[in-house]
DNA sequence: CGCCAGGGCCATA
DNA sequence: TATGGCCATGGC
């Protein structure tokens, strides 16, 4: 077993099989809006906005929400006036595919990351947690805790995440469902342990931590 | 009161 | 290509 299988073990371990991404509707849809709406910002706030689209969270409805409107429903998930023109445009992106997840999942995840990567509001990490958690994409997802956690660990020499999250593919079987979970837990853990903490006793993995983050 | 959350865009050098 | 300012609410 590898060092990033370990860290897998451990974790799991710890805090057992998370499933992500939680939903209201289940929709891909949802998934896609709340992988915009949670860009530096905390779930709760995001659940908040989520809830507020009450029974009008499918992309037809969006389609036709004017903009102001968009930006009042989703105002507690912050960066609303930039988050809303993100939706607006991902949207548009689903549109393309007739708002059919199906019609996604037929089409490869490079030609689709691609795509996605010219979307006005996404990034890397939004692209791949669509792809991940949206559509069922084997695609490994990095973000911030993924570079600390790699940081602290000597896994990998470069810490940008192209390289980062090939070192993760590369190390662990080419699975849908352990690439979400590995991703959830390096959240969790990030979020429950060590955060302004100046020492760590409860991190699976590292006790006795003295960082700041992870 | 300050810090930061499941980032990304854009201007600048 | 690599920083830095900016976006904004809500929990602690």
């Amino acid at each position: 077993m590898n060092e990033l299988q370990k860290i897998y073990q451990t974790l799991l371990t710890r805090y057992g099989d998370l499933d992500w991404w939680p939903t209201v509707t289940g929709s891909p849809y949802e998934i896609i809006v709340g992988a915009v709406l949670t860009q530096n910002t905390a779930w709760h706030n995001v659940e908040k906005a989520i809830s507020n689209f009450k029974n009008n969270l499918t992309p037809q409805i969006v389609s036709s929400m004017n903009m102001t409107e968009l930006a009042e429903i989703i105002r507690p998930a912050g960066f609303f006036n930039q988050k809303a023109v993100y939706l607006k445009e991902i949207t548009k992106w689903y549109a393309g595919y007739n708002f059919d997840a199906a019609a996604v999942r037929r089409d490869s995840p490079e030609e689709l990351r691609a795509g996605l990567l010219k979307v006005k509001g996404v990034g890397k990490e939004t692209a791949d947690s669509i792809l991940l958690y949206a559509f069922g994409f084997p695609t490994f997802v990095t973000d911030a805790y993924t570079v600390r956690l790699c940081e602290r660990y000597p896994i990998n020499v470069e810490k940008n995440y192209d390289m980062i999250k090939a070192c993760f593919e590369e190390a662990l079987p080419k699975s849908e469902k352990v690439y979400n979970n590995y991703h959830a837990l390096i959240v969790i853990n990030g979020k429950n342990h060590c955060r302004k903490k100046p020492v760590c006793n409860g991190c699976p993995l590292f006790s006795g931590c003295k960082r700041k983050n992870i």
